[in-house]
DNA sequence: AACAATGTTCAGTC
DNA sequence: GGACTGAACATTGT
């Protein structure tokens, strides 16, 4: 699920929850979660040190340390979430859908860990296992942040090359933060088929496309995740476009699945 | 059992 | 070198 909002969420949750807490002790023996770091790598530079503040660019996370230790990156992959338990035990979770019921999460499905001295702790949790934590993580190759990235700047990034748009808007490069259910959302939302050219788009597509992307990041964070889109609901077979009715449309566009509804965002005449 | 899944990365081609 | 494509990665759910 993680997406923008999911990351914002969980980086929030960090924020608010685990900052200035003692490291005690570090569950690294995840070798791929934690590639390319060796096992105890990461507990040698973290342990005795606090996080001291939470960052995001996109997708990405990265914990500030204190005694100016290494900054700890964490990326939840494709469904990772973040578990922070207090010292009294009362647990709070950031990154998944929200929902009432907790899911059930087995020990195993915990990737990395932060021990706190207080005896809380802050968990990688990711049944998929795509999940990432590295230490200094570079975000010199990420564009920039969806939720800051200037109509201008926009502009000339989703009209630049001959690249599908949606296989733009999924390109961490340029922006950062967009994943497959927010593309499908925005360029419904646009009415632009995700497999238009982008040397093709006129700047009122440009406009339209930025404004949604504001619209679907604002809705996804107020409504607790990216799956909450309008046309999300309708991604299935025999599903039909919220708006009008229309079919929706599947394929594979940018090397992801795609929805688009066959009426509003018809292919672009060439 | 075969296939798809909300993400990233790398090898390969143009 | 840049732009682009497709497969691989680990695991679960349908």
């Amino acid at each position: 699920m993680p997406e923008l909002p999911e990351v914002e969420t969980a980086r929030r949750l960090i924020a608010d929850e685990a900052l200035h807490r003692r490291i005690a002790d570090v569950d690294d023996s995840d070798t791929f979660v934690c590639r390319p770091h060796a096992p105890g790598e990461l507990r040698a530079a973290l342990t005795g040190r606090t996080l001291t503040a939470a960052r995001r660019r996109g997708k990405t996370m990265w914990c500030e340390t204190s005694e100016g230790g290494p900054d700890l990156g964490i990326h939840l992959g494709m469904g990772g979430r973040i578990v922070v338990t207090s010292a009294d035990g009362q647990v709070a979770e950031g990154g998944g859908p929200r929902r009432r019921d907790a899911q059930p999460r087995k020990p195993e499905w915990d990737r990395f860990t932060l021990g706190f001295a207080d005896g809380g702790s802050l968990v990688l949790f990711d049944k998929r296992r795509l999940g990432r934590v590295r230490l200094d993580p570079g975000i010199d190759a990420l564009g920039p942040d969806a939720a800051e990235v200037t109509p201008a700047e926009f502009g000339r990034l989703i009209t630049r090359g001959s690249v599908a748009v949606k296989a733009r808007l999924l390109d961490q490069s340029r922006i950062a933060g967009v994943g497959n259910l927010l593309a499908d959302e925005i360029l419904w939302q646009a009415r632009v088929h995700p497999g238009a050219r982008t040397g093709t788009l006129r700047p009122a597509d440009a406009d339209r496309l930025y404004r949604a992307l504001e619209s679907a990041l604002a809705s996804a964070m107020t409504r607790g995740g990216v799956h909450t889109g309008d046309v999300i609901a309708a991604r299935h077979p025999g599903g039909t476009c919220p708006r009008c009715g229309a079919e929706m449309r599947h394929g594979t566009v940018g090397g992801r699945s795609t929805w688009w509804c066959s009426r509003e965002q018809a292919p672009p005449d060439r």
